[in-house]
DNA sequence: GGGGAATCTTGTCAGCGACTAGATCGACCC
DNA sequence: GGGTCGATCTAGTCGCTGACAAGATTCCCC
């Protein structure tokens, strides 16, 4: 099925969305051109339209890809609250391209459906963690707020690493570092 | 010195940055067009290049900018952390470009030295708001710990309230709303 | 008032995103 | 087994962009 000799490629989506993870992981999004990818794909500077419409539309297929791969890896990491965000950091890390873009809407359509749908599947994996949290370390009566606490500590950890603005002394393991800034956050009182 | 009639403009650096901050507001930096910048201000599609070199070369100011505004903010906020970390927040909404650049990497030069030593001033501000935290709600001995986890939660909310990824409940004033998220973390345990 | 440096203009080039029209292929149906 | 239709890909074009080069204008300082 992967040819690529052809007339037809055989599976150009999936090409051009693995060779445009490539890419964003090297230089960023902002070095992202449809060109690019279809010479990477070895096809016709136009042949990426016809899967995305758009630069916007294939930024947002990644985006939702993004999300729904999110939701699986936090479900994964088991109810815990703490493994979560673990599990949210390693994430961003292993899925850099994917992360950022994300949390770019301005990059992408964050209006589609199937983008708002995996939106909604990552959000049902972080609340339910929150709801799993023992009763010592919740605040009594407002999940919702232990929820934006939890996923503004997370969340602002893997984007400082990403940016590289973290200073050396933090390391190289991402996932213990982050374990130590989310047990700050939750600890019994 | 604001003519803006004759063969020099006048203050072309200042009037270039300002355009960019608007364009940034408006539609994220990837719609930057250093022509569109030069049209605004009413000079030839290549005058920018003299004052900046090329577009990285006008970020990397705008980012030194940014972090020389967050540094004064924050100071500007007293020595309570709570307090920075509201700064802190509050900054990135109402410089939203100059925040959006700044940890962005991949679109300016992150070592040049006007911006190093602007980063290194808003890095103090951060520290000496660790070192005013009163015994109970600081970890003994380790206030790198507690400033990395304070950055990170103010980070990401400030990062998730300018993507428009929270939930509507969260309320329109991000001042507000951080100071809950950010009174979560250090709680007196 | 003269000279050198700073500032700005005009012209050019390749690369990009988006659009159009047309070529090729594959799957299905009779 | 032949025809047809839609999906996929190609080729060509347009306006825009960033970067560079060469030259014009102006400011500042001696």
């Amino acid at each position: 099925m992967t040819g690529a000799r052809g007339y037809h490629h055989g599976d150009l989506r999936r090409a051009l969305l693995a060779a445009a993870v490539q890419v964003i992981e090297e230089s960023g999004p902002g070095a992202l051109s449809l060109r690019d990818l279809a010479r990477r794909a070895g096809v016709s500077h136009a042949a990426p339209a016809h899967h995305f419409g758009d630069k916007p539309g294939l930024l947002t297929a990644l985006a939702a890809e993004g999300f729904d791969l999110l939701a699986e890896t936090m479900s994964d990491a088991g109810g815990e609250l703490h493994e979560a965000g673990v599990a949210y950091v390693d994430f961003a890390v292993r899925h850099r391209a994917h992360f950022e873009v994300m949390f770019r809407p301005d990059l992408y359509r964050a209006d589609a459906p199937e983008v708002q749908a995996a939106r909604e599947r990552a959000g049902a994996a972080l609340r339910s963690g929150v709801a799993a949290l023992p009763p010592e370390r919740a605040s009594a009566g407002d999940p919702q707020g232990d929820a934006l606490a939890a996923w503004s500590i997370v969340h602002g950890f893997a984007t400082l690493w990403l940016a590289g603005a973290l200073p050396e002394r933090v390391g190289d393991d991402p996932r213990e570092a982050a374990r130590a800034v989310i047990r700050r956050l939750f600890a019994a009182r």
